[in-house]
RNA sequence: GCGCCUAUAGCUCAAUUGGAUAGAGUAUCUGCCUUCGAAGCAGAGGGUUCCAGGUUCAAAUCCUGGUAGGCGCACCA
């Protein structure tokens, strides 16, 4: 049961009561459920495997510690370009300048440093111009690098960076009595990813839903309900008919201008409690939240509070009221609360309209400081379209002036989404919702599935084609850097061939049925008898050691991306090995390394594609 | 007018945050299924990294000034 169900129901057997008041205590028992379960979880993450240091990372921590002894201070191990055929590459061209020496000469010093440790994992060093370069022994790296997948498994990558540390991540936040566009897709589904890879890395995540369920889009709402409803409409497709009325009430106000101001003295009404006004609009969240539900069961979505604006309703004067003491706001000749910026450099905005209702940067204010108070996190990440970075600027400088440290905020803006034909507009019909999305991307896959495989049972081919339908929507918007604009189009989004989801599923599904196939079951203790014969082994085991840096890469700057970038480059790797090195046909140590590959790169991409929101198939 | 974001192969995107000859996918052309799944692999062609200056041993990346596109700039969210 959702909150706007349970206040429902309060307010039946209590009808005088304040729905706000009601709502906010409904919802500090949410609050009080996911803080347990955010406890225990804490507590569970503590005990979970993992390791301090991975193999490719420790080698790396060794050289550097001992340029740094030997040499100086300040070198950093870099990873070379192929062509170098090393794989640390340590520019000396800082050391050259520090010593006065030229920087060939600095990098002999390095390599000469390196050398004389005699570390049992490297193979050979060489000072190529500028640059020291390390090249690893390949088994050392290979044994232990697969002795770590095999003894970790589904962790393998997890780290504990993050031990006793809370995030919430804000994300997702749809809007109440409006479908759920592709507008919605970035922040849902990059907020989804930021979830899993912090917790992957020993963080307490709770994940936020902060419903857009209030302001003056209600009152016209309201208004066009009380107007124009069709009630069997509405009981036949609620979202539609919500659609259908908000679009209309737009159409009546230009006619109309008498309609903005009674939306506005609706809204007005709705916040102060109006019974009539909060039954409907209750019903509207109801009706709109199960819809959301669905949607975030289909693309795997987990959140774990879902709190509206409305939440804060009754806060939003003690908020006000303190920041006019504490000289963070000025109230104005007409009634309005204004933030005014001179040394910051930012426009000023307002925390109360001139009739007294709230604004969505107070609510935003009053929500901040509410899970500051509540949860004591780390940080606050907002995962929020970059039209609103203004926004946050202001209501993060506002936060630090009522005493908060800046540095607990953080938004992580994307670009924005559009269609060829322009900017989305659920007003003007110019929308792609994501429902329609959704079932598109599973007709296609279906399509492709029936085509390849038409065998498969008909039960199977729809388990299929939703894991590779949903999953190609999600990479197509994961792997690129979320800071760029997107122009939609159907073609892009549910992509099936070349850097995609289906590619990566179609990498596990191989190497799942190679190791069907082999008779001889591969253990953690296999991991010593390895041994690297071919280049294309080489290669692999290389990716795979670096899986573990690359999930910290991802949430350095907030980045799924990386991680998509990776798991394509390790697909490609396997294929190579794949068409080149038999598996089943090797023998003695190549078979048992080989299989070890297999094995690896599939939890590897089972993991990385998980911590996407992405499902792996055992056969597709 | 001011501020933020973006500009890389025909198209869609990467590039270890200042490192070595800028890489993938797609499209085009050419090969590879009697051997572990061809939703695959190999090869070819394709670049003034928007322009002009500057900083640096080193610039797609940093600074300055432009150009083009997108998004913002108090009683919407």
């Amino acid at each position: 049961m959702n909150i706007y169900e349970k206040i429902a129901r309060e307010l039946k057997k209590n009808p005088r009561a304040d729905a706000f008041a009601v709502e906010e205590k409904l919802g500090m028992e949410e609050v009080g459920r996911v803080k347990s379960s955010m406890q225990k979880n804490m507590l569970r993450a503590a005990r979970n495997p993992h390791r301090e240091t991975y193999p490719y990372v420790a080698f790396q921590r060794q050289i550097e510690r001992r340029i740094a002894h030997d040499v100086g201070k300040g070198a950093r191990v870099e990873t070379p370009p192929e062509e170098a055929d090393a794989d640390f590459a340590i520019p000396c061209f800082f050391l050259a300048k520090e010593k006065k020496k030229n920087p060939h000469a600095a990098a002999q010093e390095v390599a000469a440093a390196v050398k004389r440790a005699e570390f049992p994992f490297v193979l050979s060093v060489a000072a190529v111009g500028g640059y020291a370069n390390v090249k690893l022994r390949d088994d050392a790296l290979a044994q232990e690098t697969l002795k770590a997948v095999a003894e970790l498994g589904d962790v393998y990558g997890a780290s504990q960076e993050g031990k006793r540390k809370i995030i919430l991540l804000d994300y997702s936040h749809p809007n109440v009595a409006k479908p759920m566009s592709v507008g919605h897709l970035r922040s849902t589904i990059i907020g989804a990813s930021l979830k899993r890879l912090y917790e992957f890395q020993g963080y307490a995540v709770i994940g936020i839903n902060h419903l857009g369920d209030f302001g003056t889009q209600f009152g016209k709402l309201l208004v066009a309900y009380e107007r124009w409803r069709d009630d069997a409409a509405f009981k036949k497709d609620p979202i539609k008919e919500m659609l259908r009325l908000y679009v209309k009430f737009h159409e009546e106000a230009e006619k109309d201008l008498a309609l903005e101001e009674r939306a506005r003295e609706a809204f007005k009404k709705l916040e102060e409690g109006d019974p009539e006004l909060v039954s409907m609009w209750l019903e509207f969240c109801i009706m709109s939240v199960s819809e959301f539900d669905g949607i975030y069961r289909a693309l795997g979505v987990d959140i774990d509070l879902v709190l509206g604006e409305s939440f804060y309703q009754r806060k939003l004067a003690a908020v006000i009221e303190r920041s006019l003491k504490e000289k963070a706001a000025v109230k104005n000749d007409d009634g309005s609360v204004a933030v005014n910026f001179e040394e910051e450099k930012l426009p000023s905005y307002l925390l109360q309209k001139k009739d007294g209702s709230s604004l969505y940067a107070t609510r935003d204010i009053a929500a901040a400081e509410f899970r500051l108070k509540e949860f004591a996190p780390e940080k606050i990440i907002y995962v929020v379209g970059g039209e609103q970075t203004l926004h946050f600027k202001q209501v993060f400088a506002t936060l630090e002036r009522l005493g908060h440290d800046k540095k607990l905020f953080r938004h992580d803006p994307f670009g924005l989404i559009s269609l060829p034909e322009g900017k989305m507009s659920t007003r003007e019909g110019r929308a792609v919702f994501l429902e329609d999305l959704i079932e598109e991307a599973k007709r296609r896959a279906y399509d492709i599935v029936s085509q390849k495989n038409p065998e498969l049972s008909e039960a199977e081919k729809k388990d299929i084609a939703r894991a590779v339908g949903i999953g190609a929507v999600i990479y197509s918007d994961l792997s690129q850097s979320r800071e760029k604009d997107i122009i939609f189009t159907w073609e892009k989004a549910l992509s099936l061939e070349g850097a995609s989801a289906p590619y990566l599923q179609y990498v596990y599904a191989r190497a799942m049925s190679i190791l069907r196939k082999a008779e001889k079951t591969i253990s953690e203790a296999d991991a010593a008898h390895t041994s690297i014969t071919t280049q294309w082994e080489a290669k692999l085991i290389r990716r795979i050691a670096r899986f573990p840096e690359t999930i910290r890469e991802c949430t350095a700057g907030d980045h799924p991306h990386i991680l998509a970038t990776y798991l394509n480059a390790l697909a490609q790797d396997f294929n190579r090995f794949y068409n080149e090195d038999s598996v089943l046909n090797a023998e003695g140590d190549t078979k048992t390394t080989r299989l070890l590959l297999v094995s690896s790169t599939a939890h590897v991409i089972k993991n990385g594609l998980h911590l996407l929101g992405i499902k792996t198939l055992e056969r597709m």
